[in-house]
DNA sequence: GTATATGCAAAGGTTTTGCACAGCC
DNA sequence: GGCTGTGCAAAACCTTTGCATATAC
């Protein structure tokens, strides 16, 4: 049921090579950051954590390497309330409720994914893809405290 | 079916007054632009419509005006790819479908919406605002463009 | 050696904030 | 007259772009 779940940065590496892509040192550590992040990070994250560890590394090398991953289909970004922020595109189905009122953060199953897709699909023909927004809304605790 | 339409000017005016709002020139101008917006605007394209017909009206005051006026509940703001954009808080249900290829937008009926969110509300007991965020995919005609 | 990636610098855009002044009630 | 809202200026961010240099292959 998960199999694309263990995606190493040498695999990523491979990848790059396979496309003709260099393998920079900059690149390295902007993989190793993306890769140890569970969830999501915004650009901006990226580049401040790389900076810590890899001084001199530019801002704009970070962006352009996160678009070079997400067109080379390894990276992908989704809009949370904040902006956007990248995430491993194994995760499949990885869809985003998040709390308004206390920020927690749920996932949809990916079976939950695939009927909600459904019911839009009947829609036009419209073929959604809900992991590119994260769905806002109040989880069950806010409920109980806003009722009460 | 729909009563929640006929919003005017004046009703908002109203509402803040009963608030204890002033009603300044500036004010009077952002509110008449977002209330003859179909749908939802930017709000740097509020700041720059505004200014076109009341030139110097300082953008700071469109934001502060618009954070105002949200948390009076008078507008609300979803996000779309390119950033946050308000509308009136009365458009309820209004859930935007966005092709991510052709930029093409959709509505979700108001019936379809419920029963999104009753699908979603078994998950945790999530009570989702699908309002809040758009939904990204590729319309019909985009999916018949791709296959062929 | 050559094509590609990076750093640098600059610009562009959106949004926020502090403060003195203006104006609504 | 007093309190609230506005303009102004500045700054904080985030992100993009052009160009010369460095470097992976």
């Amino acid at each position: 049921m998960q199999a694309t779940e263990s995606v190493t940065a040498a695999d990523i590496v491979g990848a790059l090579r396979r496309r003709g892509m260099r393998i920079t040192p900059q690149r390295q550590a902007i993989v190793a950051e993306v890769m140890r992040t569970r969830g999501h990070i915004s650009p901006a994250e990226i580049a401040r954590r790389v900076q810590s560890q890899m001084p001199g590394v530019n801002p704009s090398t970070v962006y352009r390497t996160l678009a070079m991953l997400e067109s080379a289909g390894i990276l992908a970004h989704a809009h949370l309330e904040q902006g956007a922020e990248y995430h491993h595109a194994g995760e499949e189905g990885h869809v985003h409720l998040v709390c308004a009122r206390c920020a927690a953060e749920e996932d949809l199953s990916v079976q939950e994914a695939r009927s909600l897709a459904r019911l839009i699909g009947r829609h036009h023909g419209f073929r959604p893809d809900l992991t590119h927004f994260a769905i806002s809304g109040l989880c069950k605790s806010c409920q109980e405290f806003l009722d009460s």
